[in-house]
DNA sequence: CCACAATTCATACAGTCGTTTGATTGAAAC
DNA sequence: GTTTCAATCAAACGACTGTATGAATTGTGG
């Protein structure tokens, strides 16, 4: 009750928030310091101690409140789909979908982050941080254990062990996609000043992932 | 000539070198302090300055001994391919081998880094601190225009954009799957007392980046 | 053997880090 | 109107950061 009425009351945690999301997806965790982050959000230092415990505990606050809505929305798509196909496995493309359509529509909701924390959760796959790392595989196992066993019903000609990998490819290009814009420029003659709707991008991915994913489970390399 | 001496005399640069290859791949740039570094090689913490300067030079020293080796050995490859096919286009299984064998050959020599490098410049990629991102731009900027004009010649159904965007996904996969190999936990059954031969992730990765790039260009997700 | 230059060393610098403390504020609760 | 407690505040904590300094040491060319 106290913690509801709290939050209500005072706009303090929801701007350091706002704010540490915006300095941990521009800098990474190590780089952003609390300062900058109470600074910015004006408010004092001790408050997040306050209100989070720890710097650990924002990150952590920062990547839930979004992450749980995002990965319930995408476990609801995908019952949905795997209640219309029954028995039959659902398709391939609309598997992709499942995943990557809340994802769009959260990257065009400034309310529930929009495109800044895309960006910071492409980066926090990468991060080396133990911490990090163990944050995200609490939150995401559930989703990617539903999201295996639909694709491994889908392409069942793939080993476990080339479905794996091929999982790990899509989570790797969805991963690097969501964090690096920047990165883009690298292999990029577009204009920068003209930015690139992120949204574009994510919809590319999809028939890419998807004949990556179909592909036969040849060994291509194995002159090596 | 002094310089060339200085290092055959003394090892105390190598023994920097290692060890900071080490480190900044398990805990990344930020995360990794010069007296990690100087302690763990069994050297005094001025050294990092005298010989290389800064630490940022430093990082940049660990990167471009590999990289600079890495990148020379892909164009030479590519080079050889493009003659032999000349004037056809170079087949795009060719293509991709010529980016990864290097990669490969390099993993598996302890002697050019092995995993441990791989490894760091998959996390590199990734990293946000700007002067990590003006490196590898500086760094990887030919080698990539070299590809992606064959690339584009492989694949002349793709619009320019489509090409640069697949790339993209490309480089992510590849960097991802570098970075990444605790990652690979998270969708992994796999028992983990028995890590995976890093070279077969590599292998795994051709084909279905072949498949994905010859998608075509439909953009399957615009009912959106 | 000596002089010179390159390297290594212990130490200190000026900051920044995340976190803690104790006082002060403000607004409900009785 | 007083009690009460959550919230905010300035200030400081000890530890750590990258870097700089000047002396001590080393190895080498004359």
């Amino acid at each position: 009750m106290s913690e509801i009425a709290s939050v209500a009351r005072s706009g303090t945690q929801d701007r350091i928030l706002a704010q540490a999301e915006t300095l941990f997806m521009v800098h990474g965790y190590e780089a952003t310091s609390l300062r900058l982050i109470t600074n910015g959000a004006g408010v004092n230092l001790a408050a997040v101690n306050y209100h989070f415990g720890s710097k650990e505990e924002l990150f952590q606050s920062v990547l839930t409140r979004r992450l749980d809505p995002l990965n319930i929305d995408r476990l609801k798509l995908l019952d949905t789909l795997e209640a219309k196909y029954a028995p039959k496995s659902v398709p391939l493309p609309e598997i992709l979908s499942a995943m990557f359509l809340p994802a769009l529509q959260l990257g065009r909701d400034q309310s529930r982050g929009g495109k800044n924390f895309l960006r910071l959760l492409g980066r926090a796959y990468v991060d080396p941080a133990p911490f990090i790392r163990n944050l995200l595989s609490e939150q995401y196992a559930p989703m990617i254990a539903r999201f295996k066993a639909a694709f491994g019903k889908a392409l069942p000609h793939l080993s476990r062990d080339d479905l794996t990998m091929r999982l790990h490819f899509v989570m790797g290009a969805m991963a690097y996609t969501l964090a690096g814009t920047d990165a883009l420029k690298l292999i990029s003659t577009i204009n920068p000043e003209e930015p690139q709707d992120d949204s574009i991008l994510l919809r590319k991915l999809a028939p890419f992932l998807t004949a990556g994913l179909q592909a036969p489970a040849t060994d291509s390399l194995a002159l090596v």
